[in-house]
RNA sequence: GGGCUCGUAGCUCAGCUGGAUAGAGCACCUCCCUUCUAAGGAGGCGGUCACAGGUUCGAAUCCUGUCGGGCUCACCA
């Protein structure tokens, strides 16, 4: 209609209003509420090339378009607006178009370029927690999004499985774990616990013993006892120490955190860990077998948790392969002049032509850095997939600044496929207690946080009571989905680049803008279509302004999936979903279709539901959320 | 200190390629279950769109500055 309207508008507007009109002058917006109409021309853009009055080019416009394009029934000025009013007739079209159409919003499968989406990324010394969530839905769904849009899609992870903080864990292990009368020390079958969860409790317990240590080596430095420390060591804490002197209470924190680290440094268990690190690089069979052992138990975790939340990976990379590949590229970029080599033999790109500094991607002791691995990675990829067109990295905005080195550094390696590499940057989740640190013991558990809500969703389901003849298997489904459904709409209506808050209680509401609510919505109008027995043919019946509403934003749905592709925000379906739905409440709330008397009007109506219910499921789906057919 | 980013109702968020009287949900107050599921609907209360300038027919939206929050600028990942 906007096409129809624009194109009959620039042949006449110089024989209509005595003037030609750029097309970029011509700018359509939904019409108020309140106010008679389906479709509105801004008028006031025109104001400065016309001879005459918005009100008087507004009258003029209207009149033209009523009598050059067939559905345009009416139309009013209000001030410089246009008011058009669509007929019922070109809505019914509509309507009839979409109940066609099963996939409709969704483009042709496999008729776009292919597109990589990296989620989830996490490290194998700790389980996942609310933090992963929110980059586990937002990637997921936006690989569902790119799919709709037509894009053949790889999701994959980057596998943080190497490197000092996996060394904690294990040490940890060797070191603190108990053994039991077999003989063995704990594991996953002998503890019955998850194997990301038994890894993770050794991380913390290494932070521990790691902590008691360094407090008892200040305690010795307090009393002025250095044995087995060297003269450096010594003299740095006495600088420190002394410097202390006459300082404010906030300084001196300052300066005793500096002391905590350099105890923490010089600590065994550290040493340790720097030893087992270069062992594990130096493929030391003992050491290596017990990191793929542990690496094992922790994956066997993450799977348990990824089929609960519903998502999963095509492809998978690990750092402990990529890093070398990574250090390769560094040897080839130097040959190239792309790096440079300091006197230490780190090496090093300078950016600063770019406003950035210099960026070191190889350590003076030849060892690679989060960088190096990421570049290996990156190329990697696109060997694997020659005909990749992007990767997008859904992670947190912390790493904004990584990620725009990085694709510098791919950019200055010759990739020129650089540019289609795109940082899903997402903000933090907070807690109504403030940010979530580990050491503090304020993270949220993924597992716990997904069965709490599970959970909920049950006691407040059986609490309704609407579930006579399902069976314990459907109910407890039913339970999942509202569970997961509520957690994921939650975290995913919000923009994905603002850091957001995540308050328990209300994740697990089912009022207002929420999973259940949508889902809610979709189990009524089955409830509906069920008792409607047959649905005959839609034909021509004068429809009400009302349902113009519904089905205008039902045609819109298509657009809506393509700005959520390229904007890669799931919050642009959530949002048009949730407005649908109360459209749809607001109406059929008050008229009891099954009563209709005139068939023609009844079969309308109960096709639009149909549709409604259609385009809720369809738009779910590419949440990660599916939607029960009763509830 | 430099860079990036955010600031909209008591709370959580939409709206931001400039358009009509700035919208929802939660919370609070009133109503509506003999009719397709009340996890619903109708109404009320609630705003200096952080602040100050500027651009123009028109600014929550664009520009500049100020204030406030966050992230980042590691031989950590």
């Amino acid at each position: 209609m906007e096409k129809a309207i624009t194109k009959v508008l620039l042949e006449n507007a110089e024989s209509v209003l005595g003037t030609t009109i750029d097309e970029k002058l011509i700018q359509f917006q939904k019409t108020r509420k309140d106010v008679e109409g389906d479709l509105t021309l801004v008028i006031f853009p025109f104001v400065k090339v016309l001879r005459c009055s918005p009100i008087e080019a507004g009258e003029k416009i209207g009149v033209l378009l009523q009598e050059k394009i067939e559905h345009i029934e009416r139309f009013e000025v209000v001030s410089g607006f246009l008011n058009l009013v669509i007929s019922s007739e070109y809505w019914i079209d509509q309507l009839i178009s979409i109940d066609a159409n099963e996939s409709f919003g969704f483009q042709q499968p496999d008729s776009k370029p292919t597109v990589m989406v990296e989620y989830s990324s996490p490290n194998t010394n700790k389980p996942l927690h609310l933090g992963h969530l929110r980059n586990i839905f937002l990637g997921y769904s936006v690989a569902n999004i790119l799919k709709a849009n037509g894009h053949k899609v790889v999701k994959t992870q980057i596998v943080n499985d190497r490197g000092i903080h996996i060394c904690k864990s294990m040490l940890a292990w060797e070191k603190f774990s108990p053994v039991n009368e077999k003989g063995e020390r704990e594991n996953p079958v002998n503890t019955g616990m998850k194997g990301d969860k038994l890894v993770g409790k050794y991380y913390v317990e290494f932070d521990k013993q790691f902590n008691v240590e360094a407090n008892a080596i200040i305690e010795d430095w307090n009393s002025n006892s250095f044995d087995g420390f060297s003269q450096e060591v010594a003299d740095e804490f006495n600088r420190l120490h002394n410097s202390k002197e006459g300082k404010e209470d906030k300084a001196i924190a300052g300066i005793d955190a500096k002391i905590k680290d350099l105890a923490k440094n010089n600590t065994a268990l550290l040493l340790e860990a720097k030893e087992m690190l270069i062992k594990w690089e130096a493929r030391d069979p003992e050491v290596y077998l017990l990191w793929t052992t542990m690496n094992g138990w922790v994956y066997a975790g993450f799977d348990v948790t990824y089929e609960t939340m519903g998502v999963d990976f095509d492809k998978l990379y690990y750092e402990s392969d990529t890093f070398l590949i990574g250090k390769d590229l560094v040897s080839d970029g130097l040959a190239k002049g792309v790096f440079f080599k300091k006197e230490d033999g780190s090496v090093w790109i300078d950016l600063s032509d770019e406003g950035l500094d210099e960026k070191l991607v190889l350590r003076s002791d030849g060892t690679a850095v989060y960088m190096t691995q990421d570049v290996g990675t990156a190329v990697e990829r696109y060997r694997d997939y020659p005909d990749l067109d992007g990767i997008i990295y859904t992670v947190g905005n912390e790493q904004d600044h990584h990620f725009r080195v990085l694709f510098l550094i791919l950019k200055k390696l010759g990739y020129i496929w650089a540019e289609n590499c795109y940082h899903l940057s997402y903000g933090m989740v907070d807690l109504p207690t403030g940010k979530m640190k580990s050491r503090e013991g304020t993270v949220v558990d993924a597992d716990d946080l997904m069965a709490d809500v599970v959970n909920m969703a049950k006691a407040m389901t059986e609490e309704r009571g609407h579930l006579d003849g399902m069976t314990d298997e459907e109910k407890q489904a039913l339970y999942h989905m509202i569970g997961m459904g509520g957690l994921k709409y939650y975290l995913l209506k919000v923009d994905p680049k603002k850091r957001m808050l995540f308050n328990p209680d209300e994740s697990i509401e089912l009022n207002g803008n929420t999973g259940p609510f949508l889902q809610y919505a979709h189990a009524r109008i089955k409830s509906l279509l069920r008792k409607a027995e047959n649905v005959g043919a839609v034909k021509s019946v004068q429809i009400l302004k009302e349902e113009k509403e519904i089905l205008k934003h039902l045609v819109e749905f298509p657009s809506v999936i393509e700005e959520a592709g390229s904007n890669h925000s799931p919050a642009l379906i959530a949002n048009y979903l949730f407005e649908l739905v109360r459209l749809y409440n607001h109406f059929y709330q008050s008229i009891y279709i099954l009563s209709e008397e005139n068939e023609d009007l009844k079969n309308m109506r109960l096709t639009l539901s149909r549709n409604v219910a259609k385009v809720i499921d369809n738009a779910m789906g590419l949440l990660g959320i599916s939607v029960p057919e009763r509830m």
